[in-house]
DNA sequence: TTCCAAAATTGAGTCAATTCTGATTTCGTG
DNA sequence: CACGAAATCAGAATTGACTCAATTTTGGAA
């Protein structure tokens, strides 16, 4: 057995990570020198990266966790979303956006985003990859849904539509953070005004005829 | 006047950014070191800093001229589209895409992207962000154009849907240099097949009548 | 209990970007 | 021509992420 071993391991673990969550919310990524990451997890600086490969690792240890459980509350809105496609895309993409500052700043996520571009073969960046395209998965997911409610035609590329509103929205926030001035509710009433288009092309009752 | 000290600033900069260009090319953004580039340009190292408030600065002021010329390339699709709204936008995009690593490598792409994020206040940042501005105008100019010509229906919100198309087209953008093995035309394909459920939607003679 | 190989930790050292310094050069102007 | 402001120069100092050889700890076998 290594149960000790394993329990110290994971305690370290935890030090380091809410050491480090603590920091960048303090000083901002920059601002968290790894020595001081590793002073206030009592640990020095190798032990860190024995842990992660580099400092950007650790951040999206963090972002992870917020994403998860982003994902975890859009389950719902699948299982049982509004029968209205505006509203079922509004509500799915407010969960996302309005959940995305709780524990992350925006200078946070502006780094996370930023180091996935940069080394998209790390660790972090295939972390971060899954995480979009499982955003992605269940966006499409509910279009599906729709489509089963017959609220969505049943002859639109679904998987298009959903890539279409998840890249969309996808860029739409990386500028939200990008600009500190720009809040939750302007991102989300641009969201609507964009999404209006896709929402009249797809949904059922609004088509005259089929061809 | 100032002529000639002007014109001894210009042919520094020249010198300062040919020289970047060839070593990030050659080694890579993170293989070229600064004082490399300050020996290559004949210049201090002091001197580079004068010019770009760091190694990211010179990047994006490449990346300027690339997306400048693509720009330009662009005009004459805006100014007489094929009239088709499928081909027209396909036209555009192909531009844009065929021509985006005649002088950057994924490499660059990857590092420029990451840094206008980092850094959006930054010069380096605010350049790109503009480009990325005046690169959706031009798609929104030509939808606009396409509604004058009466192939897209009037009564859609063009804006919105430039938007959509850019942001979808540069997030796929932003998945194509990430990954060295996905090819352009794999990027295109995707791209038209996403675009489908747009054109369809837009597109004057696909509906049956109006509200 | 004692001892060992493997696993984990340590922290001083390396590397490269960036800043700083004080001296020197360069134009434009009076 | 001489002067001064602005740029440039060379390179030393700083900074902070990351590495790695040496040391310590651990779990279990004898």
């Amino acid at each position: 057995m290594s149960g000790l071993r394993a329990k110290h391991k994971a305690d370290r673990d935890r030090r380091i990570l809410e050491a480090a969550a603590e920091l960048f919310r303090e000083a901002g990524y920059e601002g968290a020198k790894i020595e001081a990451i590793a002073a206030e997890a009592e640990v020095s600086v190798g032990t860190i990266y024995n842990y992660y490969q580099n400092k950007g690792d650790l951040l999206v240890a963090i972002v992870s966790m917020e994403v998860n459980e982003v994902l975890n509350a859009g389950l719902g809105v699948v299982a049982e979303p509004p029968r209205n496609v505006g509203d079922a895309l509004d509500t799915l993409i407010g969960i996302y956006i309005e959940h995305s500052l709780n524990y992350l700043s925006k200078e946070m996520w502006r780094q996370a985003m930023a180091i996935s571009t940069q080394q998209p073969e790390s660790p972090f960046g295939r972390t971060y990859t899954a995480l979009d395209r499982t955003l992605t998965d269940q966006i499409c997911a509910l279009i599906a849904r729709l489509q089963e409610f017959g609220l969505v035609r049943p002859d639109v590329d679904g998987r298009a539509v959903g890539e279409l509103v998840f890249n969309n929205m996808n860029m739409m926030f990386i500028e939200f953070v990008k600009r500190d001035a720009s809040t939750i509710v302007e991102l989300r009433g641009a969201l609507r005004r964009q999404n209006r288009v896709l929402v009249e092309a797809v949904s059922k009752e609004k088509r005259v005829a089929e061809p």
